[in-house]
This record gives structure tokens, sequence and C-alpha cells, in this order.
DNA sequence: ACACTTGGCGAA
DNA sequence: TCGCCAAGTGTG
């Protein structure tokens, strides 16, 4: 090969006259790559395709706009087009927008929207039998069967016509043999059925009458906005956007429909189905890999209408998407914490109006950033006032413990044992909410003082009895819980400090031996499967306590449930996160609403050392408006998120040295009124799930050049990408309007 | 992201 | 001097 031509397709080409397109490649660089398109190759903006990128094949697609310019000598072939819908225009700019918005490279965004690759073929055809007009040598009454059924005409198979026929295949394949059938190919069935919007209309209150027809307008308007729809739980908020849902589908239209952790709320599908006559298409990280192909494939190609899934499903490829709706927007389950940084309910307002269609946030409990935007205009609000027909609101008190104070070694109230013993003695069920996982949160030793702490991540070791270790809650540490100290050598001196619910548990059944009790926690074993099978026995009335962790606030139906009672309301408060009062605030709120859900006279009791917060003020006398003006307010005072500017800069580096040297540094050249925090790789991200940084950013050590540089200016003129360095805004609602 | 190369350090 | 591993580099 001489210096100047390229040998392409085993032939000499000259460089200047090969055709070449930028193809986004999934690699963390600053933008498309460059490849040649074999000649024969039909190729497009949007086409998915795989190219080499040094010695391994990946996935892209093929993009709009050139990266940087390469030596045409660099050029290789694109190896293939896959035989699938091209990437939309409307996604590419969504892709694009994320990468931007969220300094992420942008072949790692595009990489989300591929992420199906057995999909990015056609599915497999399916063997069909159609009748030749040959009639059977010998007619039997098994044949005869057949014949008439398959008479009606298309798409038999081979083993679904023996099984409509009541025969057994080798009848069929007989008939085969004898000429009776020809073989054709016919389409995969779809995977989903076609929801109906005039399935099962329902009867909606006069308040839902009036929120589901503001929602059809503004469906009807048919161009980008955003509704925020929010109402106690119970008020019917489903039902009314579910009106919605329909106006968009008899428009033609597909709705994609997002949910906190869908492997878990298996009833919405059901209510989905009982409005519509069939199931969504669903999507989330535990769907087995053929039917994920499925769905992105159907959904691509428009037979699925509506898909219900977990944040990942802003980025599938929907053919004629008219409608995103947010559920429980206010879920921080929204927030994806690895590689790409985003807030999935904030990025479906701007594919919303990238699409210019509307847009639906939902939630008894909004975020402050929602309600800030609805405040200011730039959200519709609509709110449901109360709850529906018979179902009551529960009637909510506090419990001061330091005048009402549990036995010595408890940690339930008198008022709140005899509150339970009541309710159970009724036949109802209680259910003690404590967001504590294990046994205790602090173990230490009585002798010593020495308290178990992880050796990764700095935070206390919690002890589960149940599997007799000490775990780490924050890295997933764990280790065997040991009987000696292993500082001073102490046999038997270890003791558990507060509560968690495997402790109030075992308090329960001291007090109600002959009751039934369970814990409901995400980390019990047996994994998502078992939990959904213990919510489903709780409903059934199948215990009589339950004592659960922060999952039980996630929308589950317990029609037999009549008292919350809250163990420790205070957890949380004091942890130093700007939004500590906000998450109480709706964790409660969340949690006290399941009861009374079917009629049944109901009760909440929320025990805390604190009565005269605004938190618990705001719950006991259901005054969210003025809760959320405090909280407005507050965030105004103190700077903070949604309307603060920098506040901190978290470096996380593979080498704590380096980033505290680059810390010096960046702290001599930040403007005043913007502090910087350094924190190693273990801490930070603790540290960010307490939510007291605005701003991260995540160095990797060995791309820390640029850093000093890039810091500099980040803080000067806002956020820029630079190499591998990523950052992450955590609120911002104007910057995405 | 991932495969490959480089360079610093401990053992031979 | 070798061999290993962490750090660094390039991918079209």
């Amino acid at each position: 090969m001489t210096s100047d031509s390229l040998d392409l397709f085993g032939k000499r080409i000259d460089p200047a006259v090969v055709r070449s397109v930028p193809v986004m490649v999934p690699l963390p660089v600053a933008g498309p790559y460059s490849y040649a398109v074999p000649e024969g190759m039909a190729v497009m903006p949007g086409s998915v395709v795989q190219v080499p990128v040094g010695p391994r094949k990946v996935i892209g697609i093929v993009w709009d706009e050139a990266g940087d310019a390469v030596d045409p000598k660099k050029l290789r072939p694109i190896e293939h087009v896959f035989d699938c819908p091209p990437v939309a225009e409307e996604m590419r700019r969504f892709i694009a927008w994320v990468s931007a918005y969220t300094l992420t490279p942008p072949g790692l965004v595009a990489r989300m929207a591929v992420r199906a690759p057995a999909a990015l073929e056609p599915e497999p055809m399916i063997e069909g039998l159609t009748l030749t007009g040959t009639v059977p040598e010998r007619m039997t009454p098994a044949r005869k069967r057949v014949l008439e059924l398959a008479q009606d005409g298309a798409g038999w198979t081979r083993l679904g016509l023996a099984r409509a026929a009541g025969v057994s295949a080798s009848v069929v394949e007989t008939m085969m043999k004898q000429g009776v059938f020809d073989t054709v190919f016919l389409p995969p069935p779809p995977a989903f059925g076609t929801p109906d919007p005039d399935y099962a209309r329902p009867a909606l209150s006069p308040d839902q009458d009036a929120a589901a027809e503001d929602l059809r307008v503004a469906v009807a308007a048919d161009s980008f906005n955003v509704t925020l729809i929010d109402g106690v739980t119970g008020s019917g908020k489903t039902e009314v956007y579910f009106e919605a849902v329909a106006e968009t589908l008899a428009r033609g239209k597909q709705v994609l429909i997002l949910l906190p952790e869908i492997a878990l709320t298996a009833s919405f599908l059901d209510r989905f189905e009982s409005r519509f006559g069939t199931r969504p298409g669903e999507w989330h990280s535990d769907l087995a890999p053929r039917m994920r192909e499925k769905v992105w494939r159907q959904t691509a190609e428009g037979s699925i209408r509506v898909v219900a899934g977990a944040r990942s499903a802003l980025f599938l490829p929907f053919e004629e998407l008219g409608l995103i709706v947010v559920d429980e927007e206010h879920d921080t389950a929204y927030k994806q914490e690895d590689r790409v940084f985003y807030n999935a309910r904030d990025m479906a307002v701007v594919r919303a109006r990238i699409g210019g269609f509307p847009a639906v946030l939902a939630s008894a409990t909004p975020s402050v950033e929602s309600q800030v935007n609805a405040l200011a205009g730039r959200y519709r609000r609509i709110h449901l006032p109360g709850r529906f027909a018979e179902a009551a609101l529960p009637s909510l008190k506090t419990v001061d413990l330091r005048r009402d104070p549990p036995k010595r070694g408890g940690f339930l109230s008198p008022t709140l044992l005899s509150e339970i013993d009541r309710t159970v003695g009724r036949g109802e069920q209680a259910l003690l909410f404590l967001n504590r996982r294990g046994y205790a949160p602090l173990t230490l030793c009585r002798v010593c003082g020495h308290r178990f702490q992880c050796p990764n991540c700095s935070s206390w070791l919690v002890e589960h009895r149940f599997r007799g270790r000490l775990m780490c809650h924050h890295c997933g540490h764990g280790e065997p819980v040991p009987e000696a100290c292993p500082e001073c050598g102490t046999l038997d001196h270890l003791v558990a400090c507060g509560p968690g619910v495997e402790r109030i548990a075992e308090e329960v059944e001291q007090h109600f031996p002959e009751k039934r009790t369970i814990i409901l926690s995400s980390d019990m074993a047996g994994g998502v499967k078992r939990l959904r099978l213990e919510l489903e026995a709780v409903a059934n009335g199948e215990a009589d306590i339950i004592i659960g962790t922060q999952l039980v606030a996630k929308g589950h139906n317990f029609p037999l449930m009549t008292l919350v009672g809250v163990v420790d309301a205070d957890i949380g408060l004091a942890n130093g996160d700007p939004r500590a009062a906000e998450r109480t605030f709706q964790l409660l709120a969340q949690v006290t609403g399941r009861a009374g859900r079917t009629g049944l006279a109901s009760k909440g009791l929320i025990q805390t050392y604190q009565p005269a917060h605004p938190v618990m003020q705001a719950i006991v006398s259901g005054d969210a408006e003025a809760f959320y003006d405090r909280e407005i307010t507050e965030r105004e005072k103190s700077g903070l998120p949604p309307f603060g500017r920098l506040a901190a800069v978290i470096i996380s580096a593979d080498n704590r040295s380096d980033a505290e040297a680059h810390a010096r540094g960046l702290r001599a050249a930040s403007p005043a009124g913007r502090s910087i925090s350094v924190l190693g790789p273990a801490e930070a991200p603790l540290a960010l799930v307490r939510g007291r940084y605005r701003f991260r950013l995540l160095v990797h050590g060995s791309r820390a050049d640029d850093l000093q540089t890039f810091l500099r200016e980040m803080l000067e003129n806002g956020p820029r990408q630079r190499g591998s360095v990523r950052v992450q805004l955590d609120i911002d609602p104007q910057s995405f309007l």
C-alpha cells in the first residue's frame, strides 16, 4: 500500500473519493468518529451500524455532524448496517441534549438508546401453515377438525392448530406430509395487545372529571406543555392521567409512562389492563433478554402503543411518541447515579419539549422544584382536592416521645402499643414504619467503646441478626458478628444501639406473640420475587402487624390496613441534607397514605421528639401548601437549590493526594462565595447520597491533566465538557426549559 | 469502555 | 535483570 492510497475492501482507493460518515461510537470520546461507507451500502443519519474500534466491534449510530477531522488514511469501513428503523432525528437531538446537560460524552448517552443488541435485527419469522386445497388421503374425525379450523384462514402455526383442534401435533405433521398444507413465514405476533382507549371508561368524581378534561385539553393542544398533577394518595391521579393516555391513543400516538422501580408495581399493570383491556409494554432492568428485544423492536415499529417503564425507557426508540407521564415524580429512583448521571423526570420534560408533545408529572407529594415550576407558571397545575368515594383520610397525630416514652429497651410508646392492640383486636392490620434495615444501626463494645465501622467507607456497620452479620449499607461490605471485641478482646459485651426493623419485630412479637408479624424490607432473602409475593400476602390479610422500611411507602395498596405507626419520624431530619425536610415530609405523607384506602376509619400515629417541627405540623394538619411555601422560602434564604449557584465541588480521584493538590490550586482560583470540598472516592458517593452537594465532579486520576483549567473555567463560566471529567447538575429547574 | 503499552518497584 | 501491576494512552 502506498502512503497516499487506502487499502479498502481489498481494493486500492484514493482516499479523496472514499465516502465517509460520522458514527457515534459507545466510547467516552468528545464526538463521533468517521468511517468509510463501502460501495453499495446505504446509510443515513440514524442508521444503526457495526464498526470496528481498535481490536473490537461496537454498535454505533450514524450521526448528523462530523466530529474532529481525521486523516483519511485512518478510515475503516462500516461492517454492517442493522435491519432496524434508524434512530429518529428527535432521539438524536435528545441524546445530544442529555450529553451536553449532564456533561457526559455523547457516545455513552447514545449507547443507552441501542442497548438491546439482538433487537437490531428483525425478529425471526414464525413458520405458519396455509391450506393448499389438497385433501387428506383418509378423512378421520381428527383431520376433519383440523381442516375446519384451518378454513377460517390466516396465521396458524403447527402447534397452535393442533392444540386448537384438540389433536396431537403428529396429526398436523402427517397432513403436511400429504401436502394438505404449505408452510409460509409469518411475522411474529405482537407481544402486547393494542390498548383500547374506550375499553372501560371509568366513573369519575366531578373533581376528577374536571381534571381529566383539563388534561385532555393539554393533550389536544398537540404541543409541548407540562402539567403537574397532585392530590393526596387515593385521590385518583392514576385514573385521571389514564384519560390523558386514552386521548393520546385516540390521536394515534404512543405513550410512555415512567414509574419508579416498576419491578415492584404489578398492581399498576393490572389497573392499566382493567382500563385499557390489555397490559402495556413493560421496560425495566430485570426484563428477560428475549422480552427486552421484543419490546425494543416493537416500540420502534409502533406495534406497542404504551410502554410502562423505569427511567431507561426514556431512551426507547418510539416511532411516534405523543405523551410522557412521570408517575411519583418526586421519587429519587428517577435519578441515575452511575455512568450517565441524569434525572429521568427532568429529561422526560426535555424529551417532550424536543418532540413537541405534552408531559404530565404526577405525585401526591411533588418535589419542591416541580412545585416551584408550577408556581412560576412554567408548569400547568392540576390539584385533586380529596379522596375518591368512601375512602377517608386517616386521622393523624404525633406522639411526643419525650412525654410518652417507650419502656426501657423498647422503641414503641404505650400509646402506639395500645392502638396496635385495638387495631389487630378488630381483625384489621397495623403497619409500623421504620426506615432502617437490619437489627441495629450501630454496634459498640460496652467495655472499651469500640464502634464497628466499615473498612471501606467509614459508615457504621449495621447488625443483621437474621444473617448474623454486620453489613455496610453504603458499599455492601459484610462480615460475621464477632464474639469478642476486636479492640479489647472482651467476650459477649457487644451492644446494639438504636432500632432497625428486625429489632422492632422482636419487640412486637414480645407484646403480641399470638399475632402474625411480617417484616417487609428490600434486603430480605428471596429478592424481588419473594417480596412481591409477600406484598400480595399482606394485601390478602395474611399478616396482622407489618414492620416495613421505605418500600411500604411506595404505592402498594393494603385494603385492611387501618393503622400506620411511624416508629421514629425524626430519622433523616438532622443529616445535613438540604432536602431532609422535604424528603421526610414526602415519606411520612406517602406512608400514612397507605391507611384507610377502602373506607375503614383509620389512624396514623407519628412518634417524634420534635412534634413542633414544620414537617410534623404539615403532616398532622394536612397543610402541604404551607409546608412547601416555607421550604421554598428557606431555600431562597440559604441559596440552596433550586435557587442557588454552584455550592460545592466533589473531587473523587483515584489518588486522594492528587485531588487535594488540585483543590488547593482551585481554591486559589475560585471566585469568592463558592466553596470547594474534596472527598476521596469512598466518601464522595456517601456525601452525594446525603445530598449535601449540588455539583459533583468525578475525576479519574489518570485523566486529571486538564482538571485545573477545566475547573477554573467551569467556576467562571458554568459547566462544559472536557476530557473524561464528568459533572452533574443536581437540580436547576430553569435550565432545561 | 476496553485493549493495549509503559514505567516503577520489589524480589532474584 | 525479570516480572508484575497500576497508571497512562488511543481508538476513526
